[in-house]
DNA sequence: TATAACTTTCCTGTTT
DNA sequence: GAAACAGGAAAGTTAT
């Protein structure tokens, strides 16, 4: 195709490659579609005229920042447009999301009854890279704003913090097993009178991370990454340039390629985050410390 | 301001 | 020969 026969793809060519996948990429924070993605927000808008990108848009934002894992929120229930989301019952989102579907139903409402909410939150002409960098104000904006709205739930759902609701709803879906804790949540757990501190996460979402919630949302980006054994965690890159560019984007970073990708994903094998799958080119498997990329954890 | 975590960048050598 | 992999080294960015 237009990548992989010269490695270091041009900004052109990875835009031409991305529009081949309409579903998920056409509004991806990608490559070169002035507008799409940095163009009109979700919350410039009211939610009733949100595209299904912008729903998305929407979700991503709650995740991103509470600095939650994407399986929080199955992301293949809100494949919907605003007009489908606005006509959803709380109930209809309790089921899809557990205690995130209650959260999210209630900042619905209040963007809903409020109107436009970004003048307000967000003053930075720079949205994206504000909320993905998860400004902690931003964050506290968000929870007092949003979050501790009255959705009828709320002694219950208040009191929750962020990642504690997280925990909550995949214990009440899931017997078992993995907590959903990165490694570096996992030795804050170790020490637990540190007042549940804030992973150190410097610029937002990990590259793991970012990977893992590509795999979650194959369903929409087909032809990036694709599973290779999902039970064991093996996956492959398909356009790997591609996810680099998107990586790239994400991090502002617009020399970003596949070859610095993978000297980070490398890293990860000491961390035990990836393990090699030796061998073979582009895959890689996920180790026993990365989170939140097994069936059984949504 | 110092420190740590997590990349990012560059590089050389090896493998496929 | 090209692409991908491996890993050392140093620098950059950001949260604490």
């Amino acid at each position: 195709m237009i990548l992989e026969g010269t490695g270091r793809m041009s900004i052109n060519s990875s835009s031409n490659l991305l529009h081949q996948q309409p579903s998920w990429t056409d509004g991806y924070p990608t490559c070169n579609v002035p507008g799409s993605f940095y163009g009109t927000q979700w919350h410039e808008i009211h939610p009733q005229y949100w595209t299904k990108y912008q729903v998305w848009e929407w979700l991503q934002h709650f995740l991103d920042t509470n600095q939650l894992d994407a399986n929080c929120i199955p992301f293949q229930d809100f494949d919907i447009d605003g007009e489908h989301l606005c006509s959803m019952t709380l109930h209809e989102f309790t089921h899809a999301a557990g205690t995130a579907g209650q959260l999210l139903y209630s900042n619905l409402q209040h963007l809903k009854w409020n109107g436009q909410c970004g003048s307000e939150m967000y003053p930075s002409h720079n949205v994206v890279v504000k909320t993905e960098q998860t400004d902690p104000s931003l964050m506290a904006s968000w929870k007092e704003e949003n979050y501790m709205y009255d959705s009828g739930y709320g002694s219950t759902v208040e009191l929750l913090d962020s990642k504690t609701f997280c925990r909550a709803q995949i214990s009440t879906t899931t017997t078992s097993h993995q907590p959903l804790e990165s490694s570096d949540e996992k030795k804050t757990h170790d020490h637990p009178p540190k007042s549940h501190t804030k992973k150190h996460n410097p610029r937002g979402t990990h590259l793991w991370e970012f990977i893992r919630d590509i795999l979650l949302n194959s369903e929409k980006n087909p032809g990036l990454i694709k599973w290779e054994d999902r039970s064991e965690g093996v996956f492959r890159f398909l356009k790997s340039e591609a996810v680099a560019q998107l990586w790239g984007k994400k991090k502002n970073n617009s020399s970003m390629t596949y070859e610095k990708l993978s000297r980070a994903m490398r890293y990860y094998y000491k961390r035990e985050i990836l393990e090699r799958v030796d061998g073979r080119r582009l895959v890689y498997k996920f180790g026993k410390n990365a989170r939140g990329w097994r069936e059984n954890e949504n």
